[in-house]
DNA sequence: CCCTGATTCGC
DNA sequence: GCGAATCAGG
């Protein structure tokens, strides 16, 4: 199967939409995981989180000016990074460091279940300022030797807080709501703010309710009958 | 074991 | 350029 350009197109959009090299796999089809793989980094894209990247280029300050020595003799030669800097002229204050004092004042955590009466706009201070990291267009950002930025931003200073209940999910059934006894029947798409599930009493023996089982286990029809659906690159039709 | 992405290397 | 084989972390 050849590299068309759709399907490299729907390579880079699932890609950099973030699925997994198998499920674009699957979704291409005829190819494997590794095709996909190889031909992510081939056109460019790359750099993902990866379960396996040395995080290391650095902390190490090359401190192997001796030549190679072929023979590591019986002792190992412990670590010698030496960090003499003797005449190291001390080094101008940078950027100051963004100390942030520790405020002793509590913050009050509400965590109590939520009548959904008082949901006003409350909305704490914090404004964590998402770190995410987005592609850009066209591909991935390759990094650097050097590129470093481990030494800025210390750490997100805020405590963390709860995420708020927000006032729309009043009476939702979240994904902390489920349980044997509660229709797990999906509405709306995980990420989505209105995201919840359906949350009625189970038909007893099956993860829906009775309506839900409806959609979920459909009775076997004879193939004349049957509606067979178009095949879709991917992505379906989001149903509601 | 399963999953993941990265890399290598023969084709 | 391609992708199986291999590696390595979770």
């Amino acid at each position: 199967m050849a590299w068309t350009d759709e399907r490299i197109e729907t390579l880079r959009k699932m890609w950099e939409d973030g699925q997994t090299a198998s499920q674009i796999a699957e979704a291409l089809g005829q190819v494997s995981r590794n095709a996909v793989i190889g031909k992510a980094h081939r056109l460019g894209l790359q750099s993902r989180p990866s379960p396996v990247k040395p995080n290391d280029a650095e902390a190490k300050a090359k401190p192997v000016p001796v030549a190679v020595e072929p023979k590591p003799a019986a002792a190992a030669p412990p670590p010698p990074p030496a960090p003499k800097v003797e005449a190291a002229p001390p080094a101008p204050p940078k950027v100051a460091a963004p100390v942030v004092e520790d405020e002793p004042e509590d913050i009050e955590d509400e965590i109590e279940e939520d009548d959904g009466a008082d949901e006003g706009g409350v909305v704490p201070a914090p404004k964590p300022q998402p770190i995410l990291r987005s592609i850009g267009p066209g591909g991935f950002l390759r990094q650097a030797p050097g590129e470093q930025q481990a030494p800025s931003t210390p750490a997100p200073p805020r405590r963390l807080v709860p995420a708020k209940p927000s006032a729309d999910m009043a009476g939702k059934t979240t994904l902390l709501d489920l349980s044997d006894k509660i229709c797990k029947w999906p509405l709306g798409h995980p990420g989505e703010p209105d995201f919840h599930f359906c949350g009625r009493p189970v038909n007893p023996g099956f993860p829906y309710c009775v309506d839900h089982c409806g959609h979920a286990y459909q009775a076997q029809l004879p193939r004349r009958d049957r509606r067979p659906p178009p095949p879709l690159p991917f992505g379906g039709p989001r149903v509601r």
